[in-house]
DNA sequence: GTCTATATCCAGATAGAC
DNA sequence: GTCTATCTGGATATAGAC
């Protein structure tokens, strides 16, 4: 994550700047309430340079998005590379997600909270960006290697990722008490058993959701 | 759902044609991109109405909101109503879900696509409205009736219905080729073998997860 | 209570000096 | 490339006839 990082205070270049006020500003008021204006004033920059470096505030928000998906990807790519099997993958990466929600609070917001077709007309579903095409194909990936139960793909994901996507959400809303790693082990024993190939037990919560 | 049911063209009363042309409109292009003119040209009606009615484009979308929240609740009214066991409701919920995002489109894409606390910015955040606050003392009683492995009520409210929401937003966006019924019973599957107490398969599980 | 015509405001975008 | 001052469109909201 390299350009974005927000642990310096605010790093030199100026379109670096931009950006950083803008996903701070898009954040805490959503994208519709935001003026050019107040982009420029927090981010101690002229509205000629904005226009200059990004054409107005859709190209903002586009580039904004472009490259904190790139970092998403580039989290994966770490994941990857120093975790073996699917199945772990999709581990790892709830982990690291929880730890990012922590840490960069405004960058998973911006990625997980944001409706962006609505200020991103044109542009593809968040679903369909890289970042989630890979995570499917992980998930996949564990299915045909006996590590998850084989069943259709989206509903594979949706069982795997649902659950801790819901908690990311709940925490950027505020209401959970406790920093989201805390949840971790739950969240992913229950995400887990739901999507684990393990006939005996498949067979008998078969028959328990039937009796209710 | 009686009052902005849509089985019927356009029912008579002004107000309500107000609301459905505004829920379309919402919907379709998102709250911010769609002006009051744009709501009147749609409902037939003139500005003033609108305003007399609503007091602006604000007062519409809390209108809107209210209701279609008291006819979530009114589902689950039903639902509690005709189903006994608390884990038998969340799953009946979930099949009401699906089959009404089949049926009533827009209304769910409202309820759960939207953030409403982008254009409704005092109201309470939609997770603390009454509905779900109700499903996660459903989600709590099943877990007091020992039909639920005990876990934080966040955690087992996620993972139940995390899945199955997930889902409902893939069809919203277009991207599941079936209509969401078809995939009932693997989302239930999944959810359900998650959250189900069955300490032996517990057990078992961990082992797994701790393997990979 | 419903409508049309109008006022007001403000955001996005530009022009042109430096 | 950066800035300030300015323009313009369009949105919300209102005034006042009917």
């Amino acid at each position: 994550m390299p350009y974005l990082k927000r642990d310096a205070p605010c790093p030199e270049p100026l379109d670096c700047r931009i950006l950083t006020a803008a996903l701070d500003l898009f954040v805490e008021n959503g994208y519709h309430n935001v003026s050019v204006h107040e982009v420029q004033k927090r981010a101690q920059v002229s509205i000629g340079s904005i226009y200059n470096h990004f054409g107005g505030k859709e190209g903002i928000a586009r580039a904004l998005y472009e490259h904190l998906l790139n970092e998403l990807d580039e989290l994966i790519d770490g994941v990857v590379a120093t975790v073996e099997s699917p199945a772990a993958q999709c581990r790892e990466i709830i982990r690291q997600l929880f730890a990012h929600t922590e840490t960069h609070r405004n960058i998973i917001a911006f990625l997980f909270h944001a409706k962006h077709t609505e200020f991103l007309r044109d542009d593809t579903l968040i679903c369909e960006a890289r970042p989630f095409v890979r995570i499917r194909g992980i998930v996949v990936d564990a299915m045909k290697k006996g590590e998850l139960r084989k069943t259709d793909a989206w509903v594979a994901t949706s069982a795997m990722f649902g659950g801790a996507v819901r908690m990311i959400q709940l925490r950027l809303d505020g209401l959970l008490a406790q920093p989201l790693p805390d949840y971790f082990e739950a969240v992913i024993e229950s995400a887990w058993s739901g999507v684990a190939e393990n006939t005996e037990h498949h067979m008998k919560t078969k028959s328990r959701v039937a009796k209710y």
